[in-house]
DNA sequence: TTGTAAGCGTTATCAA
DNA sequence: TTGATAACGCTTACAA
């Protein structure tokens, strides 16, 4: 056991003055004689010390630690969401312990309980449990029993109402995208993936429906292919099945990046082109957009503007003031190169 | 609703104990009778007691917190490398505060400074400025002045000896790799990207060198492009810069598989096919190796074993036994459909 | 303006 | 076996 350990006492010490004055001059708190104040500057700068966050949460009650609860980093659209949360944190003087559940359907992966053990100051919690309106039991009681000092943060949809919920609305960017490929020519549209028992999926395809009944689509042009995958290997699926019925729409709208990847995939494997056979649109926009290829027009959020609305909301809590139960951040629709106009 | 504002001082009182027995029964340590810790386990499981690691951590000198700093989580090769080690820290016990440095080229974006106040047991630190034979200044200054409680894992290079590097070592599997090409007829390779003052760049420059040499192929037939990127827009930098010089090699090789996406994306933009008219392999072998169309050939270590690596090193350490100052972890190359035959 | 001392929630060292 | 009690490193009344 070193005593590598520096405390504010040996600060103390060595500027000749008591650790509550060195602790005033770290935190700007109560009066200091300018000439103390230099002084501990001084030895503190020498020293490099660097305070115990540990103690000094002990007796503020705060860790200054956010715990971020996602299913997997991997994917882009998580990846994305805890860069831009993490930013704006580490301007808060926040870190955020990152948590990747993988495969844990529920929350219980033993996650949960330790950054309660660790006393975190705010929970974010980015898709996976929260997008069913059913929380599993075990999510229920673990958010049940999250201790009020905890602050939940949500990007889904959870019982109770002591968290804040922030949503992506996309319904706008749907309907402007769904013109726009009308507008084209296009005539018939699929939207592959997921299952409708998740909210975000549900919400997607009942976007999709409404703007296309506006446009006069007939129903079996508004096609809606949901299985119970968000991954590559459920949009390559999606394919096959519309290949199987025959009479392929000329527009695949994915619903997620990964889905969307995995269209794209299956529809080279098959010979069709894109954009000069099918124009595909994904979601999420991340940076995966840009890297394959064709470039991959999207529907998604502006992450640095999500994480500044989570800030937000934090700040005006901090405040004591109210803060709406659910904010909505709304998506746009990028276009790039894997749209064009239908074949005549 | 349950505040945590609950202490071991509640259940103490509330079992008909102290407050040091509980201590014992949570810890499993010093004799508590049978009946009393039943009573105390009772107790703790109607509460949800959960103890307050912060105070745990005050005294016992650990926050069971490690810090893991990377370029850029977004990147597939950090992603995978931070899933791996979360999911080995967490059957330990441990928490992983991950920071994303971004465009911070030291590792003075104040993380560092940040982990320490937190008092992070251990600091893993992969990619980005350790992979360079000069730290900057900064970076140096930093881990010279890391406290000795802290233990510093890096991927890379790093000056002094107080830390464990843990590095890939790709020299075999580029081998095997441009062996099994040369068995296919081909006979002009390039390796694309990334910048020779990068060690593991400069690493996979001499290992491509080496092998090719042992092959017989002249060396204008062993081209090497480094531009400073290990992006996608690097990679295809690389090759508009091939395509210039004329006669375009029958591999290409990108540094990294971001770079190899641009290359792929490249070559499809100047109407090559892959891999009928250039095979393409990458380098990290991550999940988007499966995701891009045609599936990647790619070199890559097994990123669970990685983690395993890591946390070996960890246990043999605090056992106080010897650790090697730097571990190799092999990498693998992995066979997709990236790669076929040269034409005759 | 400064220092003393009492916590914060645990664990560990003593006696009992 | 158990329970006081003293740490751990810091902040903050309260005194001086």
């Amino acid at each position: 056991m070193e005593k590598n350990t520096l405390t504010i006492y040996d600060i103390a010490k060595e500027a000749g003055v008591s650790a509550a004055t060195v602790s005033r001059v770290m935190n700007d708190s109560g009066y200091v004689s300018l000439e103390k104040r230099k002084k501990v500057l001084e030895i503190i700068e020498k020293r490099k010390f660097i305070p115990n966050q540990i103690a000094q949460g002990l007796i503020n009650k705060q860790s200054k630690t956010i715990g971020m609860l996602v299913p997997d980093v991997r994917n882009p659209y998580f990846a994305s969401m805890f860069v831009a949360i993490e930013e704006e944190a580490m301007k808060e003087g926040y870190n955020v312990i990152l948590c990747n559940s993988v495969n844990n359907k529920d929350l219980n992966s033993g996650h949960l309980d330790m950054l309660i053990k660790k006393q975190v100051d705010i929970i974010i919690q980015v898709g996976g449990p929260s997008d069913y309106a059913e929380s599993d039991e075990t999510t229920t009681r673990l958010i049940d029993s999250l201790p009020d000092r905890i602050l939940l943060v949500t990007s889904g949809y959870l019982k109770g109402n002591k968290h804040y919920e922030v949503r992506i609305d996309d319904s706008d960017a749907i309907e402007e995208m769904l013109n726009y490929l009308y507008g084209l020519g296009h005539r018939r549209f699929a939207l592959l993936g997921g299952e409708k028992k998740a909210i975000p999926t549900h919400e997607k395809q009942k976007s999709f429906e409404k703007a296309l009944k506006n446009l006069s689509i007939p129903k079996a042009d508004r096609i809606i292919i949901a299985n119970n995958e968000y991954n590559q290997y459920g949009g390559m699926k999606c394919v096959r099945d519309l290949q199987q019925k025959g009479d392929m729409p000329t527009v695949l709208i994915g619903i997620n990046e990964m889905t969307t990847v995995g269209i794209i995939k299956e529809l080279t494997k098959l010979g069709l082109r894109i954009p000069e056979d099918v124009s595909v649109v994904g979601f999420d926009n991340t940076y995966l957009a840009e890297m394959i290829t064709p470039t991959l027009s999207s529907i998604g959020c502006d992450y640095n503007e999500y994480a500044k609305v989570v800030n937000q909301i934090l700040h005006i809590r901090n405040e004591g003031k109210n803060v709406e139960h659910v904010t909505y951040v709304k998506s746009k629709f990028v276009l790039r190169e894997s749209c064009m106009a239908a074949k005549k």
